[in-house]
DNA sequence: TTGATACTGATAATCATTTTCAGAAAGAAG
DNA sequence: CTTCTTTCTGAAAATGATTATCAGTATCAA
């Protein structure tokens, strides 16, 4: 898995006449180490630990050619904040969003899916990308409150 | 329809003790009678162009106000700006954006919604709310460009 | 009519994200 | 390895939507 991003970055520089530059590398590298979803800021401050002299634009420009090279996948909940979580190698998913305690959890529905592009067929509509968001409050934090 | 989002509009602000101000009254006179989206840009200038001593601020903060009052509903489509759409009298749907034309296509699919509702229990997850975004190209487009 | 309080418009502040820019690094060519 | 061109970097300034501030104004209950 790691090793194909890997593969699939360097492929999309090359191709891109983009440079392989280390600080590049070294957002790319803390990125792919890392599981959860992302706001810039946590992305910055990890790579930040690890290699001090990373600059903040530097993650914002290094997280754009991620994504575009197929990689990562901007997510926008609302927040005002940039998210991104890992595209290459991991299935499309929705996203349910615990707004007591914030949780992510990652839902895979095919039946929805399908449900979509039949509605999208129906208006003739070609469907590029799509994003469902689910808000409520997760099991946990419905104990909590009683 | 209009009648009844009046009504609801007068009494929660009666209820919260918010004053019926010319400029509050205004900001939802337009609102109500445009059918569109809006985002608060167009709906400022429309606004302005009928009521020209309107502030750009108090247009942000009329349209928080019939969002609390359940009038309105504030959407986000990842583009930077917030979007408003009638909410009072008008059911529960999805959007289809087309990302060429911009176009705004709203769906409804009970059998998507019972979907959800179905995969939350799942988790023990209880929704107080969704967001389904369609991304892709129109009918209308896709002859367009061949 | 009055007085307390909420509201207004203009403007400044905020804050995530982008751009700018002078110096540094990458990579091709010799 | 050196040189040269071009891209990249970090720091700091700019941007742009939204929010807060504030002095003057309007609302509304008494």
């Amino acid at each position: 898995m790691k090793r194909s991003a890997r593969h699939i970055f360097d492929q999309y520089l090359q191709e891109n006449g983009i440079r392989r530059s280390k600080p590049r590398e070294q957002v790319f590298d803390i990125f792919i180490n890392t599981e959860t979803h992302l706001t810039v800021l946590k992305l910055y401050e990890l790579t930040k630990a690890r290699y001090p002299n990373i600059g903040y634009a530097t993650v914002y420009r290094a997280m754009k050619i991620i994504c575009d090279a197929g990689i990562a996948d901007e997510i926008n909940f609302g927040d005002g904040f940039k998210h991104y979580e890992h595209k290459y190698g991991h299935e499309h998913h929705d996203h349910m969003i615990c707004t007591e305690c914030k949780e992510l959890i990652e839902v895979l529905n095919p039946e929805i899916e399908e449900m979509q592009q039949a509605l999208a067929q129906a208006y003739d509509f070609t469907i590029t990308n799509h994003r469902l968001q689910i808000f409520g409050v997760c099991g946990k934090c419905k104990k909590e409150q009683g």
